[in-house]
DNA sequence: TCTTACATTGGACATTGTCTAAGTCAAGAA
DNA sequence: TTCTTGACTTAGACAATGTCCAATGTAAGA
């Protein structure tokens, strides 16, 4: 992550103790934090941080590419830091959890022309959903 | 639409004004409204109803599956009223606009089962993401 | 060290959705 | 038709998530 730490000074980012401890959050495990559970781990490491910084923060680091935000239910949204693979998400309809995944094939050869309707499309997105192992017990 | 109606009182369901006019908001165009535009288009014809109830009704047109529940941002959900054709998403970045769009191919049949981690796969969602004609300017 | 533009803070505010207690009514029974 | 009853609706309080602002603090270059 100090590699992130240092594209990001190379973009001109002022490092301060609050946005490097949000960096550090996000790259502890492989998991995808609500904005709300940044902040609590953040404040594991820096009291003092406020919910506004953490929301700011997050918000530049999607900007910049570094992190993709999530929305898979009507909830909170959450933050991935695995944005430089290609991947996709499997969600437990239950707990919410979400585990990257990788199917192959392009969905965006699916999409014939005719059913673009015009759009200059930049992006898809595949979910899929159903109950983990624990949820399904 | 009446369909519709028929349908739901096949199961028991009791039928008030207040469900009548929000069946019939869905019905109208082949829209995506969120709660609060269908709120606001059901007071047009039946001035006293309430947000709970929009909400409550919506609900339970999701559990019944007559109606798909799509958040494809962090903002509001949308409903989407053509549940028993499978199609998938095509959203507009800029406003959030959605259309109906239908891929060839199965996205189930991409992800290997070593890539499931033991869920139980119930659905697959296709977002496609790019700017309408109106937002490319 | 000094300066200053950028970052942070706390709290008010906005949006979206949920819950509850009290009143209302659709639909079957008589 | 009228009555009865449990399901439905309502208003508003509350909850969760996110945004904004003015005042204060500070990283980094001069």
């Amino acid at each position: 992550m100090s590699d992130l730490l240092e594209r990001l000074r190379g973009r001109g980012w002022r490092l301060t103790a609050q946005r490097r401890v949000v960096a550090e959050v996000l790259d502890g495990d492989h998991v995808h934090y609500t904005a709300d559970e940044v902040h609590a781990l953040a404040t594991e490491r820096l009291p003092e941080i406020s919910r506004a910084t953490v929301y700011n923060t997050l918000g530049e680091l999607v900007t910049l590419g570094e992190v993709i935000e999530v929305s898979t239910d009507g909830r909170a949204k959450r933050y991935d830091p695995n944005a430089h693979h290609a991947h996709q998400h499997l969600v437990c309809a239950r707990c919410g959890t979400i585990r990257d995944v990788h199917p192959s094939g392009d969905p965006l050869a699916d999409l014939p022309s005719k059913e673009r309707y015009g759009f200059a499309i930049s992006a898809v997105e595949v979910t899929y959903r159903g109950l983990c192992p624990d949820c399904a017990g």
